[in-house]
DNA sequence: ACCGATTGTGTGGCTAGCCAAGTAATTGCT
DNA sequence: AGCAATTACTTGGCTAGCCACACAATCGGT
């Protein structure tokens, strides 16, 4: 009884099966990455953040949300917490002070592996019933619906 | 100049392309499926629970948040919401009075039309640039990632 | 019949995420 | 040089979503 649910198509998304799919997946997907990440003390999304940082510290804060593609107001209150948690500090640029640029600490650096662990593992999770095929194609797919997405997006901001 | 970003996979997800591509597809598509929904008036899971309430009426709270499978906080208050917004009424069962009830009203009802041409259109934008066989694929692919993810979930709560 | 366990909801508190409006610093145009 | 426009960021306000706690009604065992 009651496998956490899933599946049952709702007969409104009958026309929808792809993107249902990906709701459904999403929503699994994320869930379990929230568990990992609460495990290292993180909220969904910080460890974006802090994933730019280890490729280049010290980024500014636009610098950032454009990576990460979150509205500015969003990566503002998060990074505020998190160097209230002191993974990060922000600091006003010396020749602009108008822009805060974003390092990590000693405690957000020492994330980089645990990080890098957690995307492994779901990694791992995730393709554990796929063939290598599989594999590819799925993300290959992912990568050209997004970018679908996207698009029509930028084109028709409604529908 | 800066078409929304996207891509750039983050060093520390390199060993996790399928999983860092089903994040970013997920916000694109999420996104874009807010912007619709927002064009009807709804808040981004409010269709979910309408979706349900189209297949079948008159659920209770408990049915209608296993079926979608989110918090029953979170189904509370959002319900609590449309029943503001005039979509759905919640009365309390007559023979369990701890129950609610949960009915559409004919303003939630005539968004099932509505909420059915979101999910075509968003089908329509998703598969553009793909073939049949690739639809195909990717969805089968996507509900094996999911049973995988919740399997997971299930047997081994943290990592 | 009673009293503990379970079930169905509600509430408070937190973060993520968006939009809209506001502020401060820099740029740019005249 | 001066003042408008742009840029970088902050704040407020809203919903989604989670967890933890609280509460009422029902169920169950004795």
């Amino acid at each position: 009884m009651s496998d956490t649910t899933s599946s049952e198509l709702p007969n409104a998304a009958r026309d929808g099966r792809l993107s249902y799919a990906i709701f459904q997946l999403a929503r699994a997907h994320r869930g379990h990455a929230a568990a990992m990440l609460r495990a290292l003390d993180l909220h969904p999304g910080q460890e974006l953040l802090l994933m730019q940082l280890f490729d280049r510290d010290g980024q500014t804060q636009s610098e950032l949300l454009e990576r990460v593609g979150l509205d500015h107001s969003t990566v503002s209150k998060s990074l505020r917490r998190m160097q209230e948690a002191g993974l990060v500090t922000r600091e006003p640029a010396p020749h602009d002070r108008r822009v805060m640029v974003v390092s990590l600490t000693d405690t957000g650096r020492a994330l980089q592996e645990p990080i890098a662990d957690m995307w492994r593992t779901l990694e791992q999770i995730s393709v554990r019933d796929l063939t290598p095929d599989q594999v590819e194609t799925f993300t290959t797919c992912a990568h050209t619906i997004e970018k679908s997405v996207r698009d029509h997006s930028r084109q028709a901001p409604v529908g």
